[in-house]
DNA sequence: CTATCATTTGAACGATTGTTCAATGATAGT
DNA sequence: ACTATCATTGAACAATCGTTCAAATGATAG
């Protein structure tokens, strides 16, 4: 009869090292903050939006010059550009029809250009 | 008559900056360094890795001190393991039939820590 | 007030992801 | 050899993701 594989009957014994265990729970943040960071990390684990942020690095541009920069569908790059308004990576301003998009601050195209120089192309 | 839109037929004569643009496309990177920089995003983009990768933060745990950490099943964190793994975050050591695991280097523990204290919880 | 342009939105899709369950490897002790 | 224990693996699943297409806003110009 095969045996339930859980986490109240495993490892309870020999291989648990309490003391470290305790030690290292300490370690874990709280999953509000956990949710926080990774939502930044999901967010430029994409190449469509590291493009964009990239693209706005050093000036505003409109939706068309950024799907002109890309290469992509002007309905790909809104869709992105909603997701990095909601975790305020950017921020935009209206002009007539147009619509001009830059970085909210710096703080996240200096993590992933930082991110770059550790990668020796 | 509905008529389709691509990348060809939009914006091209009012909307468009082509110096803008221009300027924009150098500072894109290639595809393949996009790709190194994501996937490394990716893999913290996952509460259970980031916790996974805090608790090995300062000192070398077991498959079952890890899963004991994160109150998961030894499954799921040897599943997880293996990505980090992959993507040379953690290395392994075996004693007998335990496998220790500890941090590759502590580059991205760092680059979460630094993203954590950005966070004021 | 209609036509056109820049952008947004929603539905749909295939692909990928995180997790669970069950089975398999591998090592140690009897 | 047999059994128990720690770890890895593979199949399966729902859930989420990135992208595309078509339609809908909202603003401007004639």
């Amino acid at each position: 009869m095969p045996r339930k594989q859980s986490e109240k009957d495993v490892c309870t014994t020999v291989c648990v090292n309490p003391v470290r265990v305790k030690s290292a729970k300490k370690r874990i943040y709280s999953e509000d903050k956990l949710n926080l960071m990774t939502e930044v990390f999901a967010a430029i684990s994409d190449n469509t939006r590291v493009k964009i942020l990239l693209a706005l690095k050093e000036e505003e541009l409109c939706v068309c010059d950024i799907a002109a920069v890309l290469g992509a569908s002007i309905s790909l790059v809104s869709h992105q550009l909603r997701i990095l308004r909601g975790l305020r990576m950017v921020k935009y301003r209206n002009e007539g029809r147009m619509v001009y998009y830059s970085l909210f601050d710096d703080h996240i195209v200096e993590l992933i250009t930082q991110a770059g120089s550790h990668i020796e192309e």
